[in-house]
DNA sequence: GCTTGACTTCGAGTGTGCTCGAACTGGAAC
DNA sequence: GTTCCAGTTCGAGCACACTCGAAGTCAAGC
């Protein structure tokens, strides 16, 4: 598929799709006679991958990493695999952050509720 | 207490408690006879809070926000409890999209920790 | 009274992750 | 065969949230 059905697909601007390939997040896609990009399911389904990773806040530098780990094959499983679980702590400090930082807000709107109803 | 005092106790550094204060997110603070910033327990609290808005990802601009209707008193008391809603309900989403992301990580190093098993 | 060090303001610079404009190209529709 | 559109590259620009350097001031310790 073309640059363009594949941003939709992965919900990335086709600017975004260029800009990963050139910064080595993703292979240099395949091109058709006139040099214009063929993306497949697989640099789909990979470019979702990435998209996930990067929602959960990895820097493109890691993805970097992650993705030229990959292009070494199944030797760097081991590493690869070390990197998702590193990733995954933060993720996992990160939920607990966001549901500590949660109970303040309620805690808040809580606050506001029983002085509204006071000023009434 | 004194700039650094502040940053210190707040996690942020004096040159972030001049921007927030230049940014509107903090009220003019009091200065000394040398005109020197002395921050009080209010503003210390005060900037406890907005370093939990912030790392809950609410922008500066709604930090600004947040704090304009703050300094205008009990009438924006509903407007504040809205904006907070609003703020938790992004948060949840954020909770549940870290979650969904997270099962993906796991399913992955899931993957990863099998083929190592396999190549043994 | 001099040094030191933490403060002040101001404007400029940085890092991250895109986002875009300009100039060009090439195949498809009419 | 011209128009049109979606693609191409390249470098520049942008939004956000800080971060810092420079030049100056002031109180405290020696």
């Amino acid at each position: 598929m073309t640059v363009s059905e594949a941003a939709e697909r992965v919900g990335l601007t086709t600017y975004t799709l260029r800009w990963y390939e050139q910064e080595g997040l993703v292979e240099p896609v395949d091109r058709d006679s006139a040099g214009r990009r063929r993306y497949s399911d697989q640099d789909v389904d990979w470019l979702v991958l990435l998209t996930r990773l990067r929602r959960t806040g990895m820097p493109v530098r890691d993805m970097r990493r992650y993705a030229e780990l990959a292009r070494q094959g199944d030797r760097t499983l081991g590493e690869r695999r070390a990197l998702f679980e590193a990733h995954r702590d933060r993720v996992l400090a990160r939920i607990g952050e966001l549901e500590e930082d949660l109970k303040v807000l309620n805690y808040k709107i809580d606050i506001y509720e029983k002085m509204e109803r006071e000023l009434l």
